[in-house]
DNA sequence: CTTTGTGCAAATTCTTTGCACCAAA
DNA sequence: TTTGGTGCAAAGAATTTGCACAAAG
């Protein structure tokens, strides 16, 4: 089945986004791989059943996604922006061998206590290392 | 007293980088200035007293001082990389309003459970938030 | 109609690189 | 004389912007 695409709509218009067929597109393609891609991959693998997409309209509907709170953008790379559609509680991990970027399951996301008038909305931790697999 | 310059050209040298003007200048920068500067600002700041300096060899120590452990990278700001000699456990904050970065003292950083076969070099937890400034 | 989204290409911005020169070992 | 650091300008990569056209209400 293919709820997908409407849980992707649906997903847009809760955060007050109107949605395109690009911008469905690109947060479906969010939800269903869970590989914290960059625009860049997000433009590649979606020109081929898309290919009147351009990737400034990428780039663009990225921004508003984050801008809305619907997407979160990940700065663990240096080069590249990431981005995750996954808004549970959960840290990311890079492995500085293979490079590949992986979550972390926590149950509630630790922020330290602040200094009194400093508020927060948002926390990441990334953490960087070596992988499973690169382990050995 | 200026132990300072003794201080960054240590530093450098602990870390088996050959202290050269610019590279001490840069450390020397990092260490007086907690204000966690993109390269563009520290190039800027010494270029007055040091015109000869040149914006690549900037970019140059700082990644010799990243790759040799020396300072950390920040990537909190999507735009541009931000540097911190210091290495004490803390962590970083931003001000959605204002852009200020600033530190928050830890006892010591939070790092969840891993799973098994994955290992941590080194993590970052980064808030964005209001400061207490921009909260009145 | 009016508004908003899209595509394209050009422009910006940040960072890296190639190469010639210089200084130190 | 070999090695490594620096400066400069050019190259490169990621992202944004300007503008004209298309789509939707």
């Amino acid at each position: 089945m293919d709820g997908i695409k409407i849980l992707a709509k649906e997903r847009l218009e809760l955060h007050g986004i109107k949605p395109s067929m690009q911008r469905m597109a690109v947060m479906e393609y969010l939800i269903t791989h869970r590989t914290h891609p960059t625009a860049e991959m997000i433009f590649t693998d979606l020109y081929p059943e898309m290919p009147t997409l351009s990737k400034a309209t990428v780039y663009n509907t990225l921004n508003l996604l984050v801008e809305r709170g619907v997407v979160r953008l990940i700065t663990i790379e240096e080069k590249n922006a990431r981005y995750d559609a996954c808004m549970d509680p959960h840290i990311h991990f890079r492995c500085r061998n293979c490079g590949a970027i992986l979550d972390i399951d926590v149950e509630k996301h630790w922020i330290p206590d602040m200094p009194a008038g400093m508020s927060v909305d948002m926390s990441e931790t990334y953490c960087i290392g070596r992988c499973t697999k690169c382990n050995n």
